[in-house]
RNA sequence: GCGCGCGUAGCUCAAUGGAUAGAGUAACUGACUACGAAUCAGCAGGUUGGGGGUUCGACUCCCUCCGCGCGCACCA
């Protein structure tokens, strides 16, 4: 497949403008308006070296090149050269190229041989797993995937937040208010109704603080009695988070989590104890970073235990040295910032040059309608529940609508859970936002359904072309002419760009980014559908039409794929 | 107080420094005897928070002010 924006840098060099050929490339535009080409060059920035006006450098530019015969018009509009490119010879190469290659359109080798570490979702044990953490779960897969598809080596990290003083509270709370059924039934909420009574019973008497503390201690000591009871802790809690990533349908290569790290991080304060960056300030350990405009951090408390930060610098060791990585992903909320820029700047200080590959890729908050969240106060949207209710939701209008499907319970999952996926993804990552049920199930305009519902619909149509379909035979032989219509130059266009939209998702770690150019896709395929009979007698037409959707399907399919979401066939 | 982020149509959001700032949604109008109406087409909706500046050109970059969110030593 041409690149259309390279080859049009190239014709420019052959006709002497007087640019770099990057500068070319950073300079050609996608124009606004299609009436204006499909590819614009504006001269402005070529007047001074020039010595002459832009409009006319645009002129001169204009008549130099239109005779290639990759295009079928260059006209100069003001300082502007518009191209317009060559219609027929561009939909033939896109559909053929997309029909053959399939579920590997717009894969590639780019990251061939390097390791690229994704660290995602990270609950915290004994908590539950509410709508905020949905965030960090599905932008974090969508990122591994996007880089898995380029050919990448991936590690995808669950770093569970299974270790610290809260563990104590909650043993300490288990043993004298706890009780072994309870916690096997509903261990979730009956381990935080326990971290819940701590607390209250803490306010009125102190000593449980303290004896909390010391069961931490035993525990970091590795006595068996609390070792034992921490683990059964983790054990139940995980299963409930499988239950969640199985309905996402998101897996994970490590479950190492802080806990895993307990006995890795006396090498770091002997390390930055050498290296002469730990000081002590009032009985506490810390790094004093105010040459780097940033606050002091702390690494270890007043009786000696370490921090979050701690570990995390611990992991980063364990990681660089276990997986020896190209980069190293932190998808975790924008709260966090001064944490990262903190220890990804003592890395930097203790020499080591991998700090620059550690990347926090930030998130924005969810609130509710009554506020933030807070488990304490029980105002807390249980993720499971809202995929349940998506689903339920789903199946309702299945029956409502009564749609042609296989099996509803599989097609409401499918449709369901893609919905709230498919939500999470469409916005820029940074964004707060609050969660709202009437928006969670909605499923009309720019929804996950929407784009599903486009994709079944090109299904149906290529099924109810029957034997025409696997009869395309050789594409690059149809004959395109038959779709070089508006519609199908839009839609082709579209697909053309899936390849680049990936790699700037995956650059830019923004997911957001393929979401709204799938919705585009699937937006451009509903005009195409409905401005042009596709099942038509002429069987030349037909073929050349069936190929596009084709292409289009399978663009929309790679695309939801990479985002976590399936795209069922029929629906 | 200091730092980081956000502010675009009634609402939710797009827009690698480029041409007349775009979608969805809500309201209104129209299209199911062609291939799926979870669809499509039309109409309407804007001082891009305010004010300066840089530039041939600013939603985008710089300064300043306002509003909101988050963070800033013994939680993670």
């Amino acid at each position: 497949m041409v690149n259309y924006k390279e080859k049009i840098g190239q014709i420019l060099i052959e006709a002497d403008v007087a640019l770099s050929y990057e500068e070319l490339l950073d300079t050609i535009e996608v124009p606004t308006d299609k009436s204006m080409g499909d590819y614009a060059f504006p001269c402005f920035k070529l007047a001074k070296a020039m010595r002459k006006a832009p409009p006319l450098i645009a002129k001169d530019i204009a008549e130099k090149i239109s005779s290639n015969e990759i295009f079928d018009k260059v006209e100069s509009v003001n300082a502007y050269v518009n191209i317009f490119i060559s219609r027929q010879k561009f939909v033939e190469s896109i559909i053929t190229e997309v029909n053959e290659k399939e579920d590997a359109f717009g894969r590639s080798e780019k990251g061939k041989g390097k390791t690229v570490i994704v660290e995602f979702s990270s609950p915290n044990i004994a908590k539950p797993f509410h709508i905020g953490h949905i965030r960090s779960t599905v932008i974090g897969n969508a990122i591994y995937k996007l880089y898995d598809f380029l050919g990448y080596d991936t590690i995808r990290i669950n770093h569970l937040g299974d270790y610290g003083t809260q563990f104590g509270k909650m043993i300490c709370a288990y043993r004298r208010w706890g009780n072994k059924e309870d916690v096997q039934r509903e261990p979730i909420k009956t381990l935080l109704s326990y971290y819940t009574k701590f607390h209250e019973e803490a306010d009125k008497d102190a000593t449980l603080e303290d004896e909390a503390r010391s069961i931490f201690t035993a525990l970091e000591r590795g006595e068996p009695d609390e070792v034992e009871l921490w683990k059964w802790f983790r054990e139940e809690s995980l299963k409930e988070f499988n239950r969640v990533y199985k309905m996402l349908g998101i897996e994970f290569d490590s479950y190492a989590g802080e806990s895993f790290y307990s006995d890795k991080m006396q090498r770091v304060l002997d390390e930055l104890s050498e290296k002469g960056l730990l000081q002590e300030s009032q009985g506490a350990q810390i790094v004093d970073l105010s040459e780097h405009s940033l606050p002091v951090a702390m690494i270890t408390k007043s009786d000696g235990s370490t921090l979050y930060i701690t570990r995390d610098i611990a992991a980063g060791f364990y990681r660089k040295e276990h997986y020896d990585f190209y980069k190293n992903i932190y998808v975790v909320a924008s709260q966090q910032n001064l944490h990262f820029q903190q220890w990804f700047k003592i890395v930097e200080l203790l020499g080591y040059d991998w700090a620059k590959d550690c990347i926090h890729v930030p998130f924005g908050l969810v609130s509710l309608e009554d506020g933030t969240m807070s488990t304490r106060q029980g105002r807390v949207v249980f993720l499971e529940d809202v995929l349940n209710r998506a689903v339920e939701q789903t199946k309702n209008i299945i029956l409502e609508k009564g749609v042609n499907t296989d099996n509803a319970d599989e097609t409401s999952k499918k449709v369901g859970i893609g919905a709230v996926i498919f939500q999470e993804l469409s916005n820029n990552r940074i964004k707060d936002y609050t969660f709202s049920w009437d928006k969670v199930l909605n499923f009309e305009g720019e929804t996950g359904p929407y784009v599903q519902y486009t994709h079944a619909r090109a299904c149906s149509v290529l099924r109810n072309a029957g034997n025409s379909v696997s009869g395309l035979g050789d594409i690059s032989k149809l004959d395109m002419k038959y779709v070089v219509g508006d519609a199908a130059f839009e839609l082709s266009k579209l697909i053309y760009e899936m390849p680049e939209v990936i790699e700037d998702a995956a650059d830019r770690y923004e997911p957001s980014v393929l979401t709204r150019h799938v919705v585009d896709i699937a937006q451009a395929f509903n005009s195409f559908y409905h401005e042009e009979h596709i099942l038509v007698d002429n069987e030349d037409e037909k073929l050349a039409k069936l190929a596009l959707v084709a292409a289009a399907r399978i663009a929309i399919k790679n695309g939801l794929d990479l985002l976590g979401i399936e795209s069922p066939e029929k629906m």
